[in-house]
Formats: C-alpha cells, sequence, structure tokens
RNA sequence: GGGCGGAUAGCUCAGUUGGCAGAGCGCCACCUUUACACGGUGGAUGUCGCAGGUUCGAUCCCUGUUCCGCCUACCA
C-alpha cells in the first residue's frame, strides 16, 4: 500500500495498493470509482507520484475500479498493465514505458517519466524482480509506503520457461477483424458451413461476435516473416539494440513512429527518397495466419490451378475443439476473403483424448500418450476402432486400456472367423453356385444388410461410436455366434446338397463385410480380403457396400427370433439340470401360436444342432408329465428329459424367480390400468401395449404355475 | 469471475417425439466341443449425483444445488 499526496494539500493522500510496486513508476493516474463517496469529490484534482517529479491526475473509472475490492483507490500504469492501457485510452493518458523489451528497468523511459536521479541510479538495468525490493525501500524511506501484506493471485506466466510476464508496449502488425469476422458469422448462421455437433455453433457464434483485432506479428525465429521494409534514411529510429550483458541476442528497434513498405518482395529502392537502404520487419506472422490459409494456399493459390479448382472448397473438415477457434474460424474468414467462398461445408469437432486424470495432452506438459506404443501392444486397427467407438458427441475421452484390449480381441474374433471360412472355401471352386434359400442364409443376408444401413447411416451423421458398435454387434454376436455355428452341419458334410449354396454365401457375406468394416480396421480388413476371390487390386478402392433390397428378409429375421428363444432356453436347462456341454438328451420344443409353432417344426434339424439334443416333435399335450423339465417364455416353451442324479433344486430356484417377477411386472401393470388418469391421459397406443403385455404375462404365469407343479411332483417322488 | 460440458452397473461409456434401464471390460458358475481360452454357455449387479417442480407417468423436461472437467478472462 502506497500514499499518493495530494498536490495542493500534501497532508491528505489516496492510498493505492499494487502487486508490482516497480512499475508505479510510470503511472500516469489514480482512479477511483465515480461514485466512490470517499474519493468521488477528488476527481480532477491531482497527486503527487513519489519518486518522480511528475504530477498525475485522480481519474473517474466505473470499469477498472472495483469499489468492494483493496482501498478503491487504484494505480494507472497504461504501458505496462492491459486493463490500465484500456483505462488510459478512455481517459487520454500519456503511455510511459519504463521497461525494456527485456524488461529491465529502462534508463531512457525513466527519464522520460521524470524517475528521479537516484531512484534511476539505484534500479536502472535491474530485472523486475531485483528492482521491486529496491523500490520497496526508497518508498519506505521516503515515508509513502503504508505496509505490506500477502496476496494470492493468479498470475500469467509463459507456457514453456515459467518466467511471469510483463506486459510491456512495442508496435505490432494487427488485423482489423470485424470486416473479416462478419461474413464468417453469416456463413455459419445461413448452414453454409455446418458445425456437428450442433452445440458448438453456439461457442463459435459467441466467440466470433466478441472478437478483438488480431495481432498478427510474432518476435520468434519461425515463421513467414511479415513483407514489411523500413527505409533507415527516413526512419532514423530504427536501430540495433545490444543485448544487456551476458546475453548474445541483438535486438531491431522498430519505433512507433517507423512507416513501413508493405509489398510482396523487397523493394528496389525507397519511394520517397530512393535510398536502397531498406531493412525488414524481423517479426514473423502468427502461426494460424499463416494456417488460415492453408485451404487454398496448399492448393497452388494465388494460381487458379486444377487443384484449386478441384479441391476448393472441400466437404468436411474434421478437427478438435481446442482450434475451433485458433484455425477453424480463421480459415472460414480467410477462405471467404480471399477465395470469396466458404473453404468447407462440414466441421466435424471430435473429442479430445485425454489421459487418465482427464488432462488434456500437451507436448509441453509431457503427458502424452504414445500412440506407437498403444499399436504395438494392441494393433492399430484395434486402436483406429477404439477411438472411433470412444467418439460420441460432447464428450471427451480418457483413454481406457480395456476397451482397447475388448477391440483387439475383436480383430482376433475376425481373425478366426476367417480362418474358419478358409477351412470350407480354400479347396473348393463351385461353378455357378444356386441360390442360398435356407434359414441361416437368409437370415444372415437380412442382418448384414441392416448392418449396411445402420453403418452408413451413422457414418453419414457422424456418429462413429454407433457405427461401430453396428459392426461389433452383427460380426460377434450374429455372425459368429449363430451363423457360423449353424452352418456348421452343412460345411462339415462334404456332400451335403445345400453346401454350395452354403459356402457362396459364406463368402459373400464375408466380403461385404471386411468392405464395410474397412474404414475402420483397414490393415486386418484388407489381409483377409486379398485372401479371398476378389476384384480389383486392394480393398481400399472397392466400392463401400450399398444395401441390397432382396437381402432384407423381415420373416426370417422374425424365425430368428424363435429359434433363439428356443434355443435360450434348451441351454438355460441343461445348465439348470448341470448337463456336461456334449450330452445329447431328448428335447421337447412347442409353441402356442400355430404358425410360430409350424415354423419350430421346420427348425428341427438346426434346434437339435444347436440345442444338442434329439427332438421329439409331439404336441404339449402328449409330453411327458415327469422327468421333463419345463421352462417358458414369450409363448415358446421347451422341455429337457431328466436323466439320471440330477438336483432339480436349481431348476426349481429359477422357475419360482421368474414366477415372482411376473407376478411383480403383472400387478405394476395393472396398478397403471387401474389408475383412471392414467387410462383417461395416456395415449391408445400405450393402454393397449400395457394390456397385450399384462394379456402375456397372464398366460406366462399359467405355465409357469404347471411347469413348477410338475417339478415340485418329480422333487416328492 | 464468465461460458460450456459431465455425473447412469465395480471400471470405461451408450441411452430423445417422457411409457419394461443397456454395451464392453471386470465378477460368479460350468466347459479344453474340430475357427477363436484374445474363446463358448449360463448368471448376478443400478436410490440413473442430490432436492424440489411439471406430468397419469421423469434417467429424459423445468428450477435450485453439490462435485468433477474444459474453455476464457483475471482484480489493483
Amino acid at each position: 500500500h502506497i500514499r499518493y499526496p495530494l498536490v495542493d494539500d500534501p497532508h491528505t493522500a489516496l492510498t493505492v495498493a499494487t502487486t508490482r510496486p516497480e512499475t508505479m513508476l510510470g503511472d500516469t493516474a489514480v482512479a477511483v470509482h465515480p461514485d466512490d463517496p470517499r474519493y468521488r469529490h477528488l476527481i480532477g484534482r491531482k497527486v503527487r507520484l513519489p519518486l518522480t517529479s511528475r504530477e498525475i491526475p485522480i481519474v473517474g473509472d466505473s470499469i477498472l475500479v472495483d469499489l468492494e475490492f483493496g482501498t478503491g483507490a487504484v494505480k494507472v500504469t497504461p504501458a505496462h498493465d492491459f486493463n490500465d492501457f484500456d483505462a488510459g485510452e478512455r481517459h487520454k493518458l500519456p503511455r510511459l514505458s519504463i521497461l525494456d523489451y527485456e524488461a529491465l528497468l529502462d534508463l531512457k523511459g525513466m527519464n522520460a517519466a521524470a524517475v528521479e536521479e537516484s531512484v534511476i541510479r539505484d534500479v536502472v538495468q535491474l530485472p523486475v524482480t531485483k528492482a521491486r525490493p529496491k523500490i520497496e525501500l526508497l518508498l519506505r524511506d521516503s515515508g509513502f509506503l503504508v505496509k505490506i501484506e500477502d496476496h494470492k493471485m493468479a498470475i500469467g506466466k509463459c507456457y514453456r520457461c515459467k518466467t511471469v510476464v510483463e506486459p510491456y508496449l512495442s508496435p505490432q502488425w494487427f488485423v482489423k477483424i470485424k470486416p473479416l469476422a462478419e461474413p464468417a458469422i453469416q456463413a455459419v448462421e445461413d448452414g453454409r458451413i455446418r458445425i456437428i455437433p450442433e452445440g458448438w455453433t453456439n461457442n463459435y457464434l459467441g466467440w466470433m461476435r466478441d472478437i478483438k483485432d488480431w495481432c498478427i506479428s510474432r518476435q520468434i525465429w519461425w515463421g513467414h516473416q511479415i513483407p514489411a521494409w523500413y527505409c533507415r534514411p527516413c526512419n532514423t529510429e530504427i536501430f540495433i539494440v545490444k543485448g544487456a550483458s551476458g546475453r548474445q541476442h541483438e535486438h531491431l528497434y522498430i519505433s512507433p513512429n517507423a512507416i513501413p513498405i508493405v509489398c510482396r518482395s523487397k523493394p528496389e529502392k525507397c519511394s520517397k527518397c530512393g535510398s536502397t537502404d531498406l531493412v525488414r520487419d524481423p517479426d514473423v506472422l502468427d502461426t494460424w495466419f499463416s494456417s488460415a490459409l492453408w485451404p487454398f494456399s496448399t492448393l497452388g493459390w494465388p494460381e487458379q490451378t486444377p487443384e484449386l479448382k478441384t479441391y476448393y472448397p472441400t466437404s468436411t473438415l474434421v478437427t478438435g475443439l481446442d482450434i475451433l477457434f485458433f484455425w477453424v474460424a480463421r480459415m472460414i474468414m480467410m477462405g471467404l476473403k480471399f477465395m470469396g467462398d466458404v473453404p468447407f461445408r462440414d466441421v466435424y469437432i471430435h473429442a479430445l483424448v485425454r489421459d487418465a486424470e482427464g488432462q488434456k495432452m500437451s507436448k509441453s506438459k509431457g503427458n502424452v500418450i504414445d500412440p506407437l506404443h498403444v499399436m504395438e501392444q494392441f494393433g492399430t486397427d484395434a486402436l483406429r476402432f477404439t477411438l472411433a467407438s470412444m467418439a460420441s458427441p460432447g464428450r471427451d475421452i480418457k483413454l481406457a486400456e480395456e476397451r482397447i484390449e475388448g477391440y483387439r480381441n475383436f480383430a482376433n474374433k475376425i481373425w478366426n472367423a476367417a480362418r474358419f471360412a478358409h477351412m470350407y472355401l480354400a479347396d473348393k471352386h463351385d461353378s455357378q453356385p444356386p441360390d442360398d434359400r435356407s434359414f441361416p442364409g437368409l437370415w444372415i443376408r437380412s442382418r448384414l444388410n441392416d448392418t449396411i444401413r445402420i453403418v452408413t447411416m451413422e457414418l453419414e451423421a457422424y456418429r462413429f461410436d454407433r457405427a461401430t458398435s453396428a459392426l461389433y454387434q452383427f460380426f460377434w454376436h450374429e455372425y459368429c455366434d449363430w451363423y457360423l455355428e449353424l452352418i456348421k452341419p452343412v460345411l462339415q458334410n462334404p456332400l451335403h446338397p445345400q453346401g454350395p449354396a452354403t459356402r457362396r454365401t459364406l463368402q459373400d457375406t464375408l466380403e461385404v463385410f471386411l468392405r464395410l468394416l474397412h474404414p475402420f480396421m483397414p490393415f486386418i480388413s484388407e489381409e483377409i480380403w486379398q485372401t479371398l476371390p476378389h476384384k480389383g487390386e486392394t480393398i481400399v478402392t472397392q466400392p463401400y457396400p450399398l444395401t441390397q433390397t432382396d437381402w432384407h428378409d423381415s420373416s426370417a429375421e422374425e424365425t430368428f427370433r424363435l429359434f433363439e428363444q428356443s434355443i435360450g432356453l434348451f441351454r438355460t436347462a441343461r445348465v439348470l439340470l448341470s448337463y456336461p456341454p456334449g450330452k445329447e438328451v431328448r428335447v421337447f420344443v412347442v409353441h402356442e401360436e400355430p404358425a410360430a409353432n409350424e415354423t419350430l417344426g421346420r427348425l428341427e434339424l438346426d434346434l437339435a444342432h444347436l440345442g444338442r439334443g434329439r427332438i421329439s416333435p409331439i404336441p404339449l399335450s402328449q409330453w411327458p408329465t415327469s422327468n421333463v423339465l419345463r421352462l417358458f417364455t414369450g409363448g415358446v416353451t421347451v422341455g429337457v428329459a431328466v436323466e439320471g442324479d440330477v438336483d432339480l433344486k436349481k431348476a426349481l430356484d429359477r422357475l419360482v424367480k421368474q414366477t415372482e417377477e411376473t407376478d411383480k411386472e403383472s400387478q405394476r401393470l395393472d396398478g397403471k390400468l387401474n389408475n383412471a388418469d392414467f387410462v383417461s391421459k395416456a395415449p391408445p397406443e400405450v393402454i393397449t401395449d400395457h394390456q397385450d403385455r399384462l394379456r402375456a404375462l397372464s398366460r406366462d404365469r399359467a405355465m409357469l404355475t404347471s411347469s413348477e407343479q410338475q417339478l415340485r411332483a418329480m422333487l416328492g417322488a
């Protein structure tokens, strides 16, 4: 806290607080809040700035000054603080730079700021951290220091060397941004550019509407050098500054008043004085300025090349949210300005892969997961598939190893399925194989067709996560779990009449699946595809699968649902009876609806194969009443013969539990249907749906009861 | 400080005209059956962050709140 005494009343003083006392040498005003009863009468009067011979005004500023904070009086240093700079603009204050470009206390600057000779001698050429205690001491000795307090605050540092940033005035190049931003806002508002997911659109628009003029000059080595030259004779204030003692580099000082010559290449001479002594501005362009030109500068612009005509604008830009503003917005502005058209139609904002703690990966932070390492461990296809599967919109990815491992297993599954197919395809050359009209063939083509539909749709919607899940579900849980199992009896019998047709379907569906998978797992799909009969050199150039209406077969899909239910019950029964997997037993199956029952009859061989049993095709009424475990679900009843010394307790527990669940659900539905409000206000289709479910449940209940009674009888016997 | 997003099974995450809560991994039991144990079959598992509100009915819509994350600005 420092006292700034009033000029016309030295016994009265304003006390300002600062965390950077050394910058007081460059103060050009003290600000108070215009509504502050403590100080508002002082606005317009002057204080004497300690350690200098200057007098500075007291100004009223409601933006800079927070009534509640500090002492209520703020020192204003326009040359070394962003907020103070703005306040200086508002009050037309001079800007006194007392630091040089290396943030050392500057002799010239302090002289211009009328700093006392003795003070200058103490602090000249010192870095801020060393000057600060000296200033404190000087203030204390001269009685201006009120007190020192600890103060916690956030402070800007260099991202690389962590040095505290000292704001400093210097001439820089700026782009006047509003005329560029407005067309870029328009392009998104009227839909010429679509941002996906849509939620980020408001972020973009908000940022663009509030955009500030763009400082495009950088004092770094790499980059496009700014195309501006200065004539030395016309600009005498341009000179080389030697680095401070112990420092190697030199610094070209260009005064704010210097007049640049901007042209594409170095001019021969100054147009004013004819001198050839020209020096180029050493600054380079902001990386993002150069990058903003990328959509057309990479295609030969400003020449009207065929590439430029073909690829500008492009369809989709894929990028991370972190550079939506830095890069995307600026490409849009530059594209509209120089090409007169948007650079791309869709901007897909993908998720950011974060580390285990959810931190953004960054080279300078050093928390980067090396993809090469992950690829070595799990495979490139697995990593790629994982990233696609986790690309849900609006959510970042915390890379989880288990997921990658799971998809490594998926790749392995595909590999083994292909090996299986080759066992039966390798030396078979079926000429003109007949169309496959079998249940497994019709069903799997229908499912593949639906998978093509879903994957295509999700790709168009940029829902890579849903696309991968459809591929995974289809291949593992339909193609491998059911289709390959179903066709084994046909394949394993070399003389089977269905052989050629089945092999054709096997080969066709695998080939189509590989093309569908290819964008997600490029390597394994290519590798396997090459081993199948194929046209063309590589899968990369093959057409992406299209849905085929003649593959769609809702009847086969309905049949499959019955089949799956029945097999599920067979398997459950076997586990309940603790039968070993290989044991062949007598099984029964029946459906309460005649049509479905007939369908099951046609599936007898398939049921026997996957159920590992001998099917007894007899109606329910003729089933044995003892030594059969009966299970039931959704219209299907299956029976499995009870043989040998088995514990029926597990089976009974299951039936009891299923009965309880059925009752609970029935009560819930019944309760809703007896609620007058529900019946009068819910939509009719919901009510009929509830009624249907309740009816089905009560049928289930009857079957369960009879099955349970039989089982209890068997237990009692 | 401002803005945005998240919170759902042990873990990582899906889940929209509001109407039966899901996947993968993990877990439990059984299985070396001729593509695959990086596998097969069966199974268990949820106050959908918390509190209100709207509704016949809320994981879903509204309000408030807690915790976590991100972006952005930064207080003399």
